[in-house]
DNA sequence: GCGTTAGTTATTTTT
DNA sequence: TAACTAACGC
């Protein structure tokens, strides 16, 4: 134990070994929080204070939950078979088939993930004759997974006017839908998952008797539901241990709510804050400019960080004409500290607000033969080949599963056309019945063709019924027609060998089964065959009869449930369902697999700020450093927007060890335009004496155009100092040149118009926005 | 029923 | 610019 602790701070070492009360932990950039999360619930083992089947530790991303189970491991030598750690959702999967009754779910309800749920609504929208040009598919999906954050059913929802009642009307049909073909959404998962536990009260009452210590990592991204999920599991006897940084909130766009930290300190009476400041990872420089950059918001809880480190290099600033030039540059400098510093190209990242501005940078290192990463991007199971298959699986394991069925009835091609669809889902909707039951209804011309793809899915049904996952999985390629399908196809080879691949994915997930369970990741021992945790079947005491659907998410708690469990004594937890097909196609909902492959090579990494949190790289060069991309001009306009944008700043300068480079571009080609910018205000915020510009602040810093640049697009105008075409418009002013204006500061000319002393200038002044202003009267100056 | 062309529209992302 | 969608013609 004692070597547990060893090496931590004083205050690391204070919030590891707390006593068993709730805690709010504030861990500032690279303060060691994983290691603190990590070490608190090795502690609680081996100190003998807690079982592990008493810990619930939740995290928000997969690889976090990983990462966590990898370090656990490390530490520990002790069984902690039971414990459950893992995401929200993946949690809440989990909960879900232990008590699918309970929950009024199919056994093997199946999870859609974000395009499964955007196509259930435009097809609850169809049925509703929902025009979309007025309500965008997009924005309904957005509005409905935002209410169900905030734990509202539609019924539960304000109806203020018309637009608020269609909403609400679509959302109520929407949710009818998944209802009837079994299927959730994410946000579903923790909504049902959060009205069971409310519901009845003695399954509740088992899991917070149970769960006596809960953790939970980034917690400022909790969104309101979390919250009140955590706080419904909490018992008397339970605390809750949250470890997060309000400085790095930078998921409000998509319901984060940083005001439970404060809301959990009040609520729980937190007497326990403790604030992690020290970092292990950046220089002295680096760290003040973070901290003096966010002093700039005016809502925080107030922290700042310290390192035992020197001040390091002073940060380096570069203003580039374009952002052509801006590439070459980083390029450059990249050499250069590969060359010079013998740096390692996977110690470096290029930083952008946004993914448009990674072609530039990639073409740069493209030509300039450096080995580059990308982040983000499409995933395994996101592949329009894989959806496909997946689609088949999701036959198999539930007929119901309309989407699934309209995505590959005509996929391959076999003659089904919209309207035959169209038919199948009108007959479908009038009889009350899956479109699988209702294609095998159908009379008439259709039926032969759609007959095909029936006795497809009950073959494959009947053929794969006890082979081992691999197996299914090759057997559907093959009967389906998708394989033949795009061998055929001519740029197919690269869909074969993914379909192809998903045997393989399907193979490792049967294989790391028993130890991992992805995405709930529970340690267990090897368990004997047939699979892990086989227990008293399914039928357990907790499962109530099933529910008429009629009112699926208001009936009562079953007086029979809850009597079997309180004369049962033990309850069962009910193993997670032991249909492989079904836990694998969750494990695709909840796990939609790596971005991108390619790992060993020693590549630069480019990413979007968001996707660099968490990660450290010895240099970071945050670029497109300029008013209206960084921060970004939709952001603006937002409450709170701008300050969420510092913190997002702050999440980048704090990426960096040893190097930290800030650089913009005078002009921009963005949505096939030009921009003229000014420097962000952010760099501003950062303190003069940090930095080292490696331009003239003021500059101006002309050569040629780098060869690989002259495309049309970055001509002449592109630079940012050659005069628009025609005639000299005779006021001395030029697009793209620095002004400076007594009211709105610096800002750049971006057009004009007229000539002489009718010219008007459109300047970009940044924050105070881009104005036209008349030459006669505006006090310019050139700066 | 299916492939092609014109028009539209642009953050950030995980589950 | 480029990617994506919707409507059009065969």
């Amino acid at each position: 134990m004692s070597n547990l602790l060893h090496n931590l701070n004083e205050h690391q070492l204070a919030a590891v070994t707390l006593p068993n009360q709730h805690a709010l932990i504030l861990a500032g950039a690279g303060s060691g929080k994983t290691r603190v999360l990590t070490t608190r619930i090795a502690w609680l083992i081996q100190a003998g204070n807690a079982s592990p089947a008493s810990i619930l530790a939740v995290t928000f991303t997969n690889k976090a939950a990983k990462e966590m189970t990898v370090r656990l491991g490390a530490m520990l030598t002790a069984n902690i078979r039971g414990m459950w750690l893992g995401t929200f959702h993946g949690l809440c999967n989990r909960l879900l088939r232990a008590h699918h009754r309970d929950a009024r779910l199919p056994q093997l309800f199946q999870i859609l993930d974000t395009g499964d749920q955007l196509a259930a609504v435009k097809r609850v929208m169809k049925a509703l004759q929902v025009d979309e040009d007025k309500f965008p598919p997009r924005q309904v999906q957005y509005w409905i997974a935002d209410a169900k954050e905030k734990g509202e059913r539609a019924g539960d929802v304000q109806v203020v006017d018309d637009i608020s009642r269609k909403y609400v009307e679509i959302y109520a049909a929407y949710d009818e839908q998944c209802q009837k073909e079994g299927v959730v959404d994410f946000a579903e998962l923790l909504l049902r998952s959060f009205e069971l536990l409310s519901r009845n009260e003695v399954l509740c009452e088992h899991y917070r008797n149970r769960f006596r210590h809960i953790l939970v990592d980034e917690f400022q991204d909790t969104n309101v539901l979390q919250y009140r999920w955590l706080k419904l599991l909490a018992g008397p006897g339970s605390s809750i241990f949250a470890v997060g940084d309000d400085d790095q909130s930078i998921y409000r766009f998509r319901g984060a709510n940083v005001g439970n930290m404060a809301d959990f300190e009040r609520d729980f009476r937190v007497q326990n804050v403790i604030r992690l400041e020290q970092n292990y990872r950046s220089q002295g420089n680096i760290l003040s400019a973070a901290n003096q950059l966010i002093a700039h918001n005016r809502n925080r809880l107030g922290k700042n960080l310290w390192t035992s480190a020197g001040e390091g290099e002073p940060i380096r600033v570069h203003e580039a004409a374009s952002d052509g030039y801006e590439a070459a540059w980083l390029v450059e400098e990249v050499q250069t500290l590969v060359r010079e510093q013998g740096m390692a190209r996977r110690d470096i990242a290029f930083l952008y607000r946004s993914n448009a501005q990674s072609r530039v940078l990639e073409h740069a290192l493209f030509s300039a033969g450096i080995p580059y990463r990308v982040y983000g991007g499409q995933r395994f199971f996101e592949r329009m080949e894989i959806k496909h298959a997946l689609a088949y699986l999701r036959l198999l394991a539930n007929t119901d599963d309309d989407g699934a069925f309209l995505r590959v009835a005509n996929f391959p091609v076999r003659g089904i056309g919209a309207r035959t669809l169209e038919q199948l889902q009108d007959t479908a909707a009038a009889a009350g019945v899956s479109l699988y039951r209702a294609a095998q209804q159908l009379q008439g011309a259709a039926a032969t063709k759609v007959g095909v793809f029936l006795r497809i899915i009950d073959t494959l049904r009947s053929e794969t019924n006890d082979l081992p996952l691999p197996e299914v999985v090759e057997h559907m390629l093959d009967r389906s027609g998708l394989l033949a399908h795009y061998r055929a196809e001519r740029d197919g080879a690269d869909r074969v060998d993914n379909l192809n691949e998903l045997i393989n994915a399907a193979a490792s997930f049967e294989q790391e089964r028993p130890i991992a369970l992805p995405p709930m990741v529970e340690i267990e021992p090897p368990a004997p065959a047939p699979g892990p945790a086989v227990a008293q079947g399914d039928g357990g005491l907790f499962d109530a009869p099933v529910n008429p659907p009629a009112q699926p998410l208001s009936a009562p708690l079953s007086d029979d449930a809850a009597s079997a469990l309180v004369d049962g004594g033990a309850p069962n937890e009910a193993p997670p369902p032991t249909d492989p097909l079904a836990l694998f196609l969750a494990h695709a909902a909840l796990e939609s697999g790596e971005n991108q492959a390619a790992e060993g090579m020693d590549a630069l990494q480019m990413m979007t700020v968001h996707s660099a949190k968490g990660l450290e790289f010895h240099a970071v060069f945050i670029t497109g450093l300029e008013e209206g991309l960084f921060p970004h001009e939709q952001s603006v306009m937002e409450d709170d927007g701008l300050e969420e944008e510092r913190r997002l700043m702050y999440v980048a300068i704090t990426r960096a060890r040893t190097r930290l480079y800030l650089s913009y571009a005078k002009t921009r080609l963005l949505h096939g335009q030009t921009r003229y910018n000014i420097a962000s205000r952010f760099l501003d915020e950062v303190p003069d004496e940090l930095t080292k510009w490696l331009t003239p602040k003021l500059g101006m810093g002309m050569a040629n155009e780098p060869s690989w640049l002259s495309s049309p697009s970055s001509g002449s105008n592109a630079s940012g100092q050659t005069p628009p075409k025609g005639r000299d418009p005779g006021h001395g002013y030029r697009i793209g040149q620095n002004v400076s204006h007594a009211k709105f500061g610096q800002g750049v000319i971006v057009s004009a118009e007229g000539s002489g002393t009718d010219a008007r200038l459109q300047i970009n002044f940044g924050r105070h926005g881009v104005k036209w202003l008349s030459l006669e009267f505006a006090k310019l100056s050139p700066a």
